[in-house]
DNA sequence: ACAAATCCCATAAAATCCCATAAAACGATT
DNA sequence: AATCGTTTTATGGGATTTTATGGGATTTGT
């Protein structure tokens, strides 16, 4: 199971391309398909973005689950209806589509954010506040808050 | 389970690059990757180090389908955004980011220090202030403390 | 035919590799 | 305990490679 971790902040150039970053594509490469999964979060103004084989598994998930329950099912419906997946160019670029952009707010820059399983795609500014008020919510929960 | 012990101070050279401990390296030299995961500490003005075996043990246990799950964002949104996966060139060294030197305010010097399944790294000066503050409250919470 | 997407090449900056060296740690021998 | 030789470690810097980015040319779809 590939792992992204850590935020690159990169660029759109005027065709709309904009580079995947080397270690999220190093964690794909192993992958059948080159390229990744994106979709519209549902929580927040940024972009989810997923391996092909993560999708898979997702259906197989919901597949289970879902016959029963009627929220789940309305989720994966607009999960796989939004679901686009996009094919790295030779130098690792992608196109990632103008309804997807706009639903983050992103123009000319964007910062691809590390989730583990999973990774987004967020306007910079909004994403640093976002972890700013993440952080600041943290420490109210529990002051002592530690990792290792 | 890597064991960080003792702390070791080395220098930053001009492209930034800094020799991990040989001690440190020794104790994760079983791992399949050859480096350390850093990021910010939350509670203090220092780097935490982990392995990276150690992420992903923290990875899975916040792996619950969540796509589907709001409650994991805060903690997700810190721990993989912020955690950089730096591997060891040849002879040990690490290039740690900016922002993660300016946050524990080094420059051209830094401690590696050992706290068991993990370690942090500090500005030296810092550290040794903090250690001096740490002491001086367990005298007072136990004035019989006592050292050898 | 036209717009959009893709392929192809170029380039500057950054990261990495590779080699060298001096200092420190270690070990064996006396 | 002291000395000497060997190995390891930290550090420096040149050379090479990778990466992100730009833009022209070609192809694709409608």
């Amino acid at each position: 199971m590939s792992l992204f971790l850590s935020s690159y902040e990169n660029r759109l150039d005027t065709k709309g391309r904009i580079s995947v970053p080397a270690t999220f594509r190093a964690s794909l490469s192993s992958e059948q398909f080159a390229g990744v999964v994106l979709y519209r979060s549902f929580t927040n103004n940024c972009i989810e973005g997923l391996s092909m084989s993560r999708m898979e598994q997702l259906a197989s998930a919901t597949d289970k689950m879902g016959v029963f329950d009627g929220t789940l099912d309305d989720l994966s419906a607009m999960l796989f209806a939004d679901a686009r997946p996009l094919q790295f160019d030779v130098t690792g670029r992608i196109m990632i589509p103008a309804d997807l952009l706009a639903h983050a707010g992103i123009t000319d820059r964007a910062i691809f954010v590390g989730r583990g399983n999973s990774f987004q795609i967020w306007n910079p500014d909004a994403f640093h506040r976002m972890q700013a008020d993440a952080l600041a919510r943290l420490r109210t929960a529990r002051p002592d808050f530690k990792i290792a």
